[in-house]
DNA sequence: TCTACGCTAGATAGAACGCTCTAGCGTATC
DNA sequence: GATACGCTAGAGCGTTCTATCTAGCGTAGA
């Protein structure tokens, strides 16, 4: 059970850490949550909140991974994928009352001042976020520096649009966003095969 | 020296919230930056902490959208303005060690969840961010539909490499973003004068 | 059956939090 | 010179925070 517990730990901390942020959510509020006892946090992260938000982030970040390239293996090809990824993040975001976005987003600002460690974290799931994209962009034929490019450029917007669609309380910008990553992909796909 | 005071208390809570976040900012942080006694604090914001903070976006996304449009006047055509906003905030984020980014980002996505006051502060200022750059892409000769899209599309953008930046440390995902925005908007430009 | 140890369980320490309170300073007005 | 009031000044309230500590449960292996 003791593996269960850490899970549950990791789950509910990723939750609370999602929607409220790193210095808003409380490891009362975390234990609480995951139904666990206080011990057991410090048992399994014996770092502390600094060492749980860290792992945190790595899970969590990781989840959202998983969850994208799902929907990427799902479509036809990468530029329907790109749309439907957008199109989902907006169905996602509604459903939730306009709490669930990036799951880490909020806790990378809050933390790259102020906590190394987090920081970093942050900076190897944005890395690995990168370099999936970039690499199914590559397989549609584009240069890998490009494809770097479009793959930061579309990750951007969509980081970018998760802010305003919460904070306005409106799937718009995200959709608005999913039309220009779109078009982005599209306009360098049809350089491609000008040639 | 009223004045003085509560803009001092303004101005130090802007920075503090834009590099820690809300949650991560205590007042008497905020009253030893801002040099002034923690009883002022009180007597200018009756409504505490959530007052402050909703004020201190106000004036934080205001000064940034003022400085946004003092480059954008500064350009002489609307695709360098964008190029020059998307340079300026590189060399500002690399300049402050990769701290200062957008002013209210953080506290948007810590608070859109948990205060209503200030996320509908953050939701004005970031309408009004629209609003300014969507009037500039119409002065441009787009149509406001699409110029709106321009807007939303380009500062999603922005925000978007602005986290991104801040967690890896680096300003090649601004520089990647900014790209990206004049790319969108030149086409659009360019299919205006097609016809 | 006994022992070891991973894990549960929660009380509690010590510091920091937001906020309230009273006292008094300084200036403008009569 | 006296009065009124905006503002300064900071002590201290109650709460909540992270983190530590000790005690005991439950299971696996000797």
């Amino acid at each position: 059970m003791a593996a269960d517990t850490k899970e549950r730990i990791l789950s509910a901390s990723g939750e609370l850490f999602r929607r409220q942020g790193y210095e808003g959510t409380g490891l009362k509020q975390i234990v609480t949550a995951a139904n666990v006892p206080f011990g057991s946090l410090y048992h399994f992260f014996p770092g502390g909140k600094e060492q749980l938000g860290a792992q945190a982030i790595r899970v969590s970040g990781g989840q959202f991974a998983q969850l994208g390239n799902a929907i990427l293996d799902a479509s036809p090809d990468i530029v329907s994928g790109v749309r439907d990824l957008f199109t989902g993040a907006a169905r996602t975001i509604e459903a939730s009352g306009y709490a669930d976005a990036c799951p880490i987003a909020t806790v990378a600002l809050e933390v790259s001042s102020s906590s190394e460690p987090m920081r970093q974290a942050a900076a190897e799931v944005f890395e690995g976020w990168f370099a999936d994209l970039q690499q199914r962009f590559v397989a549609a034929g584009i240069s890998p520096d490009r494809a770097r490019e479009l793959a930061v450029a579309t990750l951007s917007l969509l980081e970018g649009a998760f802010i305003f669609s919460r904070a306005t309380r409106s799937a718009q910008p995200v959709e608005i966003a999913g039309a220009g990553a779109v078009q982005m992909i599209e306009l360098e796909l049809g350089r491609l095969s000008e040639r």
